[in-house]
This record gives C-alpha cells, sequence and structure tokens, in this order.
DNA sequence: TGTATTATACCCTATAATGGGTAGGTGTTA
DNA sequence: TAACACCTACCCATTATAGGGTATAATACA
C-alpha cells in the first residue's frame, strides 16, 4: 500500500445529507481520502474533469442530468476514474444500461456502510462490485438471452415518440395529446403504435408502468 | 432550555447511511439526543413504543411497510411523539395525506443539514415544519378544494380492488388479470369500474400511473 | 335473524385503443 | 438526385375499456 497518497474519491449526489454520510464513512478509512462533492451532473462532471479522482461515486437518481446520463458523458470525456454507480433502487434495466455503459460498480445505499467501504477498495483494486442481491438480478438477466439482445439493440424512440410516451405515463389519452400536440389524434395512434412495437409492448398502460419505473 | 435533559430523537430509515448522516447531523446540536434508529415501519413501531422520543424522524420511501402506513401505525397506538416525515419526494399525494393523518411536518432529504436542524427545532417548539417548496404545493391544493374533500372522504377501495389495481399499475389487461385471479373477465372490468369511479380516475392508465406514483 | 358489504357474472352500448395499410411533405445525408 | 428517417394524416378492422344496468351467493356484522 501506498502510505505517501491516499486514494482520491469524488461523490455526486444531489441529498447533502447523503453525501455527508459518505465523506464520515471515507474518512474512516486511512487509505481513502474524499477530495470532492457535488450535487448534480454537470458539476459532477466538471469536478471529475478536474481533480481526476481515482473513484467516483455516482448517484443515478438525480434531478436534472442522471446518473447514468452522466456516466455517459464522462466516458465519452474519457475520463479513466473508476466509477460506482449509488442507487435506491435495484432497476434492472439500470443496472444493465450502467454496466454496458462501463460502471465499474453498482452498489445500492441500503447496503451496510462497512459494506461500501468493503465495495470501495475492492473496486480499487479493480474488481467490478455489485450488490449481493443485484448479481442475482443479472444472473437471471443473462439466463434469457431476449433482455441482452433486446437492449443491445434498442431501436430507439423518436423524440416525437418519447414526448408521447412522457404523455402516456402521464395518463393522458390519446385525444388529450393530441389537443396538447396540436395534432390530430389518428397521428397519436401512430406514435403509440409505434413506440409499443420499438419497446415490444402491448398496451399503452404497459408503456405508462415502463416509462414509470424508469423514472 | 432544559439543561438536564436533551429533546431525544428516533429515526426510521432503511437507509443506514442516511441515518449516520441525521445521527451525526443532531449529534452537532446539544439541545438535541439520537435516542434509537430503525431501518424499517415495524421496528420503528416498536422503538417509538418503547423508546417514546420527543420527536420521529420517518422516512416515507421505505420497503415493506411505507412511511405513511407507519404513521398511520404510530397514531392508532396512540403515540404521542412529534413525527416529521422525511422523504426525497415532493409527491403532492403523501404529503396531503401525512399532513391530514397528523405528520407533525414534513421535510425533503435535499434540504441543507443545517435546515433540516432548524426544522427539528423548530418542531420542537410545536411549529408544523414543512420544506420550502412544498408550501406552495399545499396552498395550491388547498386552492382547488376538490383535492382536500375528495381526499377528505375517501370511499376506500376492497381488498379485491386494491388488488386488481396492483395487477393493473403492473401494466396487465384484463383478460390476463382474470386469468391470475381465477375469476372471469367481466368480474374484472367491474372490480376495475368500481375502482375507478372511487378514486375518480378515467382510465386504466390513470389508475396505474396512480398506484405507481404513491408506490 | 336481518342487513350491509363484497365478490361474482352477466346484459347493454359507446368510446378508446390496437395494429395493419397507404401516402404526402420535410429535412438530412449518401 | 435518390434514399432515408420522421411527422403528419387518413383508411380499415378487431379488440379493449368504460360505464350503466340487474342479479345471485357468500360473508360480515349488528
Amino acid at each position: 500500500m501506498h502510505e505517501t497518497s491516499r486514494h482520491t474519491i469524488l461523490a455526486i449526489d444531489d441529498h447533502p445529507l447523503f453525501r455527508k454520510g459518505v465523506a464520515d464513512l471515507i474518512d474512516m478509512d486511512d487509505t481513502l481520502e474524499m477530495v470532492g462533492e457535488a450535487a448534480n451532473g454537470q458539476d459532477g462532471l466538471e469536478l471529475a474533469k478536474s481533480l481526476q479522482p481515482d473513484l467516483i461515486l455516482l448517484d443515478i437518481n438525480m434531478k436534472g442530468m442522471s446518473g447514468i446520463d452522466t456516466l455517459k458523458a464522462m466516458k465519452q470525456e474519457d475520463i479513466d476514474s473508476l466509477i460506482l454507480m449509488l442507487t435506491v433502487s435495484d432497476n434492472e434495466e439500470d443496472v444493465l444500461t450502467a454496466l454496458r455503459i462501463g460502471a465499474d460498480g453498482y452498489l445500492l445505499k441500503d447496503m451496510e456502510p462497512e459494506d461500501i467501504l468493503g465495495s470501495i477498495r475492492k473496486a480499487m483494486e479493480g474488481t467490478v462490485v455489485i450488490s449481493d442481491h443485484l448479481t442475482q438480478l443479472l444472473a437471471k438477466a443473462l439466463r434469457d438471452e431476449d433482455k441482452l439482445v433486446e437492449d443491445k439493440s434498442p431501436t430507439p424512440l423518436t423524440s416525437r415518440e418519447q414526448e408521447i410516451l412522457e404523455h402516456i405515463s402521464n395518463g393522458m389519452s390519446n385525444k388529450l395529446i393530441a389537443k396538447t400536440l396540436s395534432i390530430s389524434e389518428g397521428t397519436v395512434k401512430v406514435h403509440v403504435k409505434h413506440l409499443l412495437k420499438k419497446l415490444n409492448l402491448h398496451s399503452r398502460t404497459e408503456a405508462a408502468v415502463w416509462a414509470l419505473r424508469r423514472l
């Protein structure tokens, strides 16, 4: 172990209290050092670039720029810090997406502090760390290959389709959406039809659930 | 101020790290003392009964027994501690519900630690504390009386209706629900019809959204 | 026991939504 | 220019939902 320099860590989370908890946790380990905090993805990205920390703790559920988006941006900017995603939810899609983009681990916030510390140390050693009960999820996802194949080539929704999906996830009817967007109801139906096909869903209710589940 | 005894606080939240943050925060104030922690509603309820703290910090979004349910249970058990709800979301329904049941305040987790401490102190003095931008929400809700009148006399859903609502919020069709519950599709439709009327909604998609929003 | 609630199942009709098709206009890109 | 993707809008048919009704059996409760 290098006594001269501790491993540097940057925490990105929009809950001050949670950041404080993490900071205290990291203080407890002599080999780790918290070098920065950010309350949102934008600031986090900037800090990541300027501080070049060894490891970044990145919350998934943030207002504005999501953790996933932030992760994408970091990868595009060739930030070579280790990145551990922190989240409250074990949403399978998020886990797969994050790991696919290149996250180095995926931790649930309800882990015990000791386990979180342990995971950080493991990650420093190059291990991809994943919360225990998420590994089961992953194993399951790997078993039915469909999920991976599907997600590998996800026909992306057009912006109009996304817009309409959002309205659906708000409980709106085609007629209302049509009025809101000032287009014909028939056109809305076409978009709904396409978006259902692309997402491999079979009803607007499924679509609403799908959309709401991934925030 | 009584120098002899500090105000006692119990924190109920399923995120250990968050509890730690709160604990540290409370340690900073000489007039406050953290006397207990619980990771779920059940344990929280028991601790509340045995410790009889002056104030309880209660997270809304918990696995299993929700914060709202825990709050209800505490009120039924005649626990006379002050109860501050802590949550990440500013869901209007939750706020109204919590305050109606008798919460003494409603704080958002993304508040600054100082503000949270301040709110706790205010609550101790008997003030109902509510996060700033929630007050706007409340004002709005008060303006259109419908919301209050509606929620004041909520025709409760029967267990069967709740069961079916849950399936709807899972994206299931009437036909599938019928098969799952081994009843006729027509019966499912009746239940859906009734539940929509009771909740004052107009489509299953709205129902799904409604159900998902309140977890 | 009588009454209220609940779950069940069917009737009806009207409207909403799904899932195919074709097709014109626009903007981008090879 | 030609190919392509997208938004728009309509055609068609089928199915699903919504909302109203009546009615029966079981259960819960006073």
